[in-house]
DNA sequence: AAAAATTACCCATTGTCGCCCGTATTTTCC
DNA sequence: GGAAAATACGGGCGACAATGGGTAATTTTT
C-alpha cells in the first residue's frame, strides 16, 4: 500500500530520489531495489509501483481479454500490449533510493528540479509540482499541500 | 518478457542495433545470438522474438483460431500461417547487438536511419518512428514517447 | 578462375549509466 | 538534550552500451 506523499529532488545527473515513506512500501512488496514506471492514463504524470503489482497487472490483462472473448466483444490486444509492456520500464535504484528516469518519460511528465510523489493505494504518482497545481480537477487541499512543501523546501 | 522500448540506430552498412533492454530479454530466452523477425499481421512494422517463442507460435495460432470461432468472427488460417511461418527469418547478431536486416523486410517496414523497438510482452515490434506516429489507432502517449526520443537523439 | 561485392566477425573509441563511497542534515530514541 | 540512526545529496570511478571502422571469408559476377 502506497500512502503519504513527499518531494524528491532531481540532481544534475538526472537522479530522482524516492521519499522514504514510499520507498519503504516499495521494498516491502518488491524484490530487490527495482521499481516500475508507466505513463498515467489521463493525467500528465507518471505512475510507479513494485514488481508484485506489475504481475497483478499482467494477470488482469489476461482476464480482461478472456472476458471480452467470452462476451463476444472485440479486444485490441495489440494496442493493449503496446501500452502495458512497451510504455513501462523497470528501473533499479541505489542504496539511497535514487533512480534514473529515461529522458523521454521525464519530458512527458515535465519533470525538472523537483518530483512530487503521491501515494494512491496500489500505486503512486510522480508529478512536477507546478504541473499538479496547474492541472484542473485536482482537489484544492492537495494543491495547498504541494505548495506548502515547495515553499518549505525552497525556504531552507 | 519484452518490456520497455528504445531506438536503435541503423548505420551505413545496414546494421540495426538492438537496445540493451530488449537485448537482455532476448538472451535470456533464446540460445546463442539469434533472433527471429517476421512481418506484423496488420500494422506496417516488423515483429521480433527469440527462438523459444517461435516454438510457441503454433499453439498461439490454434488458440486464436478457436477464440475467433467462438466469437463468431472469421479467421483466415491459410494466410495467418503463411505470415507466421513463411515470412520469417532467423538472423544472427554480433557481440554489440547488431543484425543485418534483409532488404525486402527493411523496405516493408520503411526503415531508414532509426528503428524504434517496442516491447509487447511475448514479442517486440520494430517501427520506423515516423510511421508509428503517423499510424492511426495507436495511443497518443506512445507517440509522445517516440517523439521525445527522436528529439533527444537528434538534439544531441 | 579472378575480381568484386557482400557478409560475418573482431577491435577500438566514446559517452553514458550504474554502483559505491563520503558527508551534511534531519529525525528518532534513550 | 545528546547520541545514534536514517535520510538526502554530491562526486568519482568502473562497466557497459552504442557506434565507427577494419579484415577475412564467402558468395556472386564477369
Amino acid at each position: 500500500m502506497f500512502t503519504g506523499n513527499g518531494i524528491g529532488g532531481i540532481d544534475g545527473k538526472g537522479r530522482v530520489g524516492i521519499p522514504a515513506a514510499l520507498r519503504h512500501a516499495l521494498e516491502k512488496n518488491g524484490d530487490g531495489r527495482f521499481l516500475h514506471i508507466a505513463l498515467h492514463e489521463s493525467d500528465p504524470c507518471l505512475v510507479g509501483y513494485d514488481s508484485g503489482w506489475s504481475q497483478h497487472l499482467r494477470g488482469q490483462l489476461r482476464d480482461d481479454e478472456a472476458a471480452a472473448r467470452a462476451a463476444g466483444q472485440s479486444f485490441d490486444r495489440a494496442n493493449r500490449n503496446r501500452l502495458a509492456f512497451g510504455a513501462t520500464v523497470e528501473l533499479g535504484y541505489d542504496a539511497s533510493g535514487r533512480f534514473i528516469l529515461p529522458g523521454d518519460m521525464r519530458a512527458i511528465a515535465g519533470l525538472e528540479a523537483n518530483a512530487f510523489f503521491l501515494g494512491t493505494g496500489d500505486v503512486f504518482e510522480i508529478w512536477n509540482p507546478q504541473t499538479l497545481i496547474a492541472t484542473p480537477g485536482i482537489d484544492d487541499r492537495l494543491k495547498q499541500l504541494v505548495a506548502a512543501q515547495i515553499r518549505q523546501r525552497e525556504g531552507a
